[in-house]
DNA sequence: CGTTGCATTGAAATCCCTCAAGCGAGGTGG
DNA sequence: CCACCTCGCTTGAGGGATTTCAATGCAACG
């Protein structure tokens, strides 16, 4: 099920301008709307015409490739303030997916293109949030090519705690078998690598989807 | 060992015009140099100002990361014709070393960043060269997150075939060791995986350094 | 002709995966 | 309200793919 308002939204997250107006970063802003979706729900599949770039104004989003044997990766999770979907070519290579029941701002590439066009701070905004993509994914591919189990797991651990801001105790919306997909492991992998964690005393495990922090150097020290 | 020259060059890949002239991809062309570098020499390091950006003239580069305990990770190989080292940011967050003897050009980024001020094409161009990066290590992390070691052999080959515009013969710059930290393999499980496809008639090793496809849709199937 | 550096090969160990069972929370229907 | 079902998570046992450790081979070079 998904819903779609041309602005005036209900808890909309951009300004109530007439036709809206969405800030995509500091710098740039571009009429857009915003759309509902719900858990699981597609939100562009691979070879979809790449029409718009999103930003997660609530909920969770994977970005992910997926092979013809079902077998999965998932590039990136996209949580509230994140921006999505730009590539700089035709069509989206990756498929975004809402983890949780999610709502979504949705700006049209031509308007990014046009604003480029004329304006190259503009420009380089847009290329400096490909380029940061392009960074986060160098990070994990030396955690995919080198580390072991509970090198990931602490990485994924610290790395989601920071995105919260550093809280404490954080918030999963994704489930083990994301997790497991992200980290390039099974969910069988990331749940006994979490329990073992939990019985050392490094974290704790309140519920299913909530973590606490309780020694992040042990973290630190093996995230590597 | 390394020599540079501005311009003027023995064997130089650019035109002679007086301060020298180096056309980046297709539409940008800035003033430049070159420089040679020998076998496992580095480029540049990690952390070091990224002050120029680089296209490979003659000869092989490999990007890659270390961890503290000597774990390393290829990011990518570059080979004539390639351009590299080009990031947004301040500093290089990885580093180049030549693989073989090589020689390579160099263009100031501030003359890059002048070019994309005025001109709305060429900050396209640099963009886009950043999401071909991105597109590449995307594809780099299904391989390393998902797939098995013949697969990613098979993957490996078939890329180093394609960019050597699909000749049946191909010479490989690089080292086992190379290959292993690109794949994410240890050089033993490279070296086992190559032998295996050569006793299955897959490919042939007339040397070290050279690989011979014999079956190239056998190949295919395996890269997923 | 010995040395040096890389590559191959073999045997044993390790880490993670696969398969299988059990558990617990949440939802549904009687 | 409780029984029942489902779904996701955990836990265990066993197996397999890759790593590790160790020895050998081979070509280039002084």
């Amino acid at each position: 099920m998904r819903t779609f308002e041309i602005d005036g939204g209900t808890g909309g997250g951009f300004g109530s301008t007439a036709g809206g107006l969405l800030s995509l970063t500091r710098g740039i802003s571009a009429p857009g709307f915003a759309m509902n979706f719900s858990r699981n729900e597609e939100i562009y599949g691979e070879d979809e015409p790449a029409d718009f770039v999103y930003r997660v104004v609530s909920g969770a989003v994977r970005i992910s490739r997926i092979l013809s044997d079902g077998r999965r990766q998932i590039a990136s999770f996209q949580l509230a303030g994140d921006v999505f979907g730009l590539e700089p070519g035709q069509v989206h290579a990756l498929c975004a997916e809402a983890i949780t029941d999610c709502r979504i701002a949705l700006i049209k590439r031509s308007a990014l293109d046009r604003a480029a066009d004329r304006d190259s701070g503009a420009a380089r905004e847009l290329w400096g949030l490909t380029a940061k993509d392009l960074q986060r994914l160098q990070e994990h591919m030396l955690l995919l090519g080198r580390k072991g189990a509970l090198e990931r797991v602490s990485a994924f651990l610290l790395e989601m705690s920071d995105r919260a801001s550093g809280r404490q105790t954080i918030e999963l919306p994704m489930s083990r078998s994301d997790i497991g997909d992200y980290l390039g492991l099974t969910i069988e992998t990331v749940s006994r690598t979490l329990t073992q964690l939990e019985r050392e005393g490094v974290i704790g495990l309140p519920s299913f989807r909530q973590v606490k922090i309780c020694d992040r150097k042990a973290l630190e020290s093996w995230a590597g």
